[in-house]
DNA sequence: TTGTCATCTGAACGCTCGTTCGAATGCCTC
DNA sequence: GAGGCATTCGAACGAGCGTTCAGATGACAA
């Protein structure tokens, strides 16, 4: 089948694309960088792909239907909140550390697409959002009243998870399972002793 | 005195600058979109800066130093290490709050910058989240041995904190003192009743 | 008035960019 | 061998980029 073919070169250069808006960030990587990454020519590239944008777009889009779709799996059948919340978690983190390049640029450069590209990317992003949230409505209804805004510790939960690609290195002694307990355990519990009592925090009585 | 003159409006300018890359991003943003922005013309710019990169180096390198001379004296006479850890976030958020264009800047554009100038700011980095780290180290002396990895919790601090230019308005609903107590008591204490024991994680007899 | 110096500018330079186009190539069918 | 179709490419185009430069402007000193 030569759509197949076809198919599997758009991949292969949507993963050299990635690894080199990664690291060189797309404004400044040039479709004749892409072109030597990839080993199509300059304007062999344009049979695959539309535009410079179009590459990014696919990029982006195609991985957050995976980082969506596994959670979607990952949630299936699960009803307690807190598992699901740990499940939640662990799926994005193992998602990212499994394809660090793509998800550096679908974190980095969300503002880099333009019209309906980014339109299409913002609605998934808005659902994700959203079932997160929704999970944490569930938790607060088994765990009682939470200590946060909702929406606040969804993006500060989204800020842990989406800024491992300024650090995280996947080969590193820290190991991805250790990253997701970290995560869950800060999000749910704390850093010090889990006992922290309401009366021990600070900032109540200091300027 | 003309030297204050023109160090006024390097400032203004520097100001102008900020908000146009935290708008558009650095690379997008060009010398003529910020002699608009600015209201001088594309070869005057050149009179109070170097390049382009010199600008944005300049940004990223004075509001780090603000924020680096705010931890240091929010700090100062501090004994308690968990109070120092509560002043160290606030000192970040505040004035992450209070600079939002410069501080997105910072944040975003930290790969932007080359050579010698990536250097310095990189060197800046460095000694600051040795500071964090050191503040933990202190925690962790007066409270017992962490949950966590502390140079993972540090990062994972950061990204709590640095993710908030994607998300967080000064003059919405959710203010910064808000911010700040949510921040400390994630990182601290969690998200729903403070004392989950370690049993009530789960992750542990889950697949 | 003349000269000096900081401040500012219009116009241009050389370069790289994303994209296009006409043509070449390789492969399959008849 | 001929025709057709998917695939690939060298070369070029127009546009925009960061930067430069020679010179204008205006304030102040002599």
């Amino acid at each position: 089948m030569a759509h197949a073919a076809r198919d599997q070169k758009l991949d292969s250069l949507l993963s050299a694309a990635a690894k080199v808006f990664a690291h060189q960030g797309f404004h400044r990587t040039s479709m004749r960088d892409l072109a030597k990454a990839s080993g199509i020519s300059l304007a062999g590239l344009y049979y695959y792909v539309q535009s410079k944008d179009e590459l990014l777009y696919l990029i982006q889009s195609r991985n957050f239907d995976a980082v969506i779709a596994g959670m979607e799996s990952a949630l299936e059948g699960v009803a307690d909140p807190i598992e699901r919340l740990s499940r939640f978690i662990d799926n994005h983190l193992d998602y990212f550390a499994a394809h660090m390049a793509e998800m550096k640029v679908l974190s980095h450069e969300a503002e880099a697409l333009e019209g309906d590209y980014l339109e299409q990317v913002n609605e998934k992003k808005r659902a994700y959002v959203r079932s997160l949230m929704d999970i944490l409505a569930e938790v607060e209804k088994t765990h009682g009243p939470a200590h946060a805004n909702r929406r606040m510790a969804a993006y500060l939960l989204f800020g842990m998870m989406n800024w491992i690609y300024t650090w995280y290195d996947p080969l590193g002694d820290l190991g991805v399972e250790l990253l997701g307990q970290t995560v869950c355990r800060m999000f749910l519990g704390g850093y010090i002793g889990l006992p922290v009592s309401e009366a021990a925090l600070p900032r109540a009585g200091a300027g």
